[in-house]
DNA sequence: TATACTGTGTATAAAGATATATACAGTATA
DNA sequence: TATACTGTATATATCTTTATACACAGTATA
């Protein structure tokens, strides 16, 4: 099971809040089936390039969110999720990211047309494919 | 002499990292002039709730990127920048807080329409004042 | 059905980064 | 020269990340 995480190297924010964030998201946004055996950590670890006990740390915080289950000896798996939380984790993520996007050129002095130039550029370079 | 900065108390970036890139925007956005006369660190620590060493790494971050200069016994000053320096940052810092944005949308199964709205809905919401 | 092997997660200790309180030293100025 | 303001240095606690050694579960096979 091959897991798309892309880590920051030059971001300040955590290692493990990084891979927490983003597999979260995909987990919650269904990307990631229930029932799903998720890598081991060392598999995990040598994909990321990061210690086993960092991934651990992973597995463990969203096991006890409840989404994920772990049994010594055999993996970990991925638990049920409900829909409707699953549908208010997708807009939220979302919603807050572009909230403090815009914050940074708030803070910058752009104008509304500045954001929007800028928005556009970004978003039809990210979707061209 | 009054700084705006804006801490996230939920967010893994560490403080210090939060206020250093703000006021580093600030600076190279023009918004705090050359030959400004900061908060002392004790006063700054005040403002943001923080503690004078947190302050104290700020101003010595900043000020080992030629952006202040700091005189024991006198205070901490914003040292000059240059316009072409200013230009580069207040766009590169705006499309970069963009990108990771549309990021998270496109990890989340976002459409371009999804984002679009979302966008729209975020920046109106901000510049209704 | 023993037994060994390979895979899984677990526990402990240590190094580095981050944040704090407290005591120290330089500078301005009444 | 007092005094009140500046920045500075030291010691401490917590968080983040890692290395290493260990214990448990599944599977092949003698």
């Amino acid at each position: 099971m091959w897991i798309p995480i892309q880590i920051n190297e030059n971001s300040a924010e955590p290692l493990y809040h990084q891979i927490e964030v983003q597999l979260r998201s995909l987990i919650l946004s269904g990307q990631v089936e229930e029932g799903t055996l998720l890598p081991s950590i060392r598999e995990f670890a040598n994909d990321l390039k990061c210690s086993v006990i960092t991934v651990r740390r992973v597995y463990q915080d969203l096991e006890s969110e409840g989404l994920l289950r772990t049994k010594q000896g055999t993996g970990t798996f991925v638990a049920k999720v409900g829909s409707d939380e699953r549908d208010r984790h997708r807009r939220t993520a979302v919603v807050e990211a572009m909230e403090s996007a815009v914050d940074v050129g708030m803070q910058v002095q752009c104008t509304k047309e500045d954001l929007k130039a800028i928005f556009k550029e970004v978003l039809d370079a990210k979707y061209k494919g």
